[in-house]
DNA sequence: GACAATTTAAAACGGTTGTTTTAAATGTGT
DNA sequence: ACACATTTAAAACAACCGTTTTAAATTGTC
């Protein structure tokens, strides 16, 4: 799964062979399809490995906002809301672990070519998805559904764009690189402001 | 082309195969080798076709701000230069010609992740992102080269993202749809705003 | 020690890919 | 009418893909 990840980050699922990720990983090529059975459910499986408790600390994250709304009458913040989602996520990729590569999985994966890849992929992020927009919309009340949809739109490309591109990305020759969490308060900043009706 | 381009913006680049793109096109297998060399050079004959222009309309907007920055010694407007580079992308967009799926290509091809796709991509922008670049420092005159950067890119990434996601994304089942030119005005509202020191 | 689960090795499978080739046919401009 | 560019047809090319198979070897477990 490891070299998987790392391989799929660098040269995207198709282009990434099960000769490649055996290889890399010094296993048999048999060995991908005996324990996972197929290609498609490795992917299945790394993405599981990152969602499965991101998308619990999200989701435990905003239905306490929810509750705290529904107890105490009062609509809450948009910036109080869009952490919520947010920081869990970026609290994942800002340590070092071994999420560097998941990340740049991550930020692509909205974007995906191709409608396999891509369901994989929003089928574990739609409920969290549905509760986010549930609150926004608590929080910005004068503005529509449709239109708190599309600045969440916006922020989600902004957030996974900067996922995905990789830390030295080519558009921009950046002099000393900022501290991964200076980014991450800039995004957030950059983000909320943005939205804020 | 225009068999290919709808092709490519459906199923991306590698997905699509020639005998596909010649069979929509109506023509032999061996016509895009013959006119234009390879698959990859059929793409990057796609780009140029829109991007040429494009980028010719945007370098002479940030140019006419910048030699107005130059003669009367005043810094530009945040919001006068972003919209020299992202108002003619969105009027190529928001006339129903036949650039619909020439939108999801190019919001696709930044965070592509075939290298030579990408390249493609990025060899006919950088120019203008430079020169973007250059006058976005001097409307923000209390931040840093890097922090403009990263604003920018968190910027191109909001766009990138809207231009890619057909108008029906699975992540928000929004009502009514609104006009393009609407959810432009409100693109760059958000850019603006979320740049704004 | 016996049985089952794993891992390896190597080959083959059926399929698809972009590209090339060869040949004949069709246009096109002079 | 001739020469040249285009287009078609059909086949072949060499390479690569995910997956399966078969058999042997290794490891783990009760």
């Amino acid at each position: 799964m490891k070299a998987a990840e790392e391989l799929f980050a660098h040269a995207g699922f198709h282009h990434t062979t099960m000769r490649a990720i055996t290889a890399k990983a010094g296993v048999n090529l048999s060995a991908v399809n005996y324990h996972f059975g197929s290609k498609e459910a490795l992917l299945r499986a790394i993405f599981d490995e990152y969602l499965i408790p991101l998308n619990a600390e999200r989701m435990y994250r905003l239905n306490a906002v929810a509750r705290k709304v529904q107890e105490q009458g009062v609509p809450p913040l948009l910036d109080e809301v869009m952490r919520c989602f947010m920081e869990p996520t970026l609290a994942l990729f800002s340590k070092d672990s071994g999420s560097a590569s998941f990340r740049i999985i991550v930020g692509r994966a909205i974007s995906e070519p191709d409608q396999t890849v891509r369901e994989i992929f929003l089928q574990r992020v739609m409920p969290v998805i549905d509760l986010l927009l549930d609150l926004l919309c608590q929080a910005m009340v004068h503005s529509t559904r449709e239109e708190v949809a599309w600045k969440l739109r916006f922020a989600l490309g902004a957030m996974s764009h900067t996922l995905s591109s990789s830390t030295h990305h080519p558009l921009f020759n950046m002099g000393k690189v900022k501290e991964t969490h200076e980014i991450v308060e800039m995004l957030i900043l950059f983000i909320v402001k943005g939205m804020q009706e």
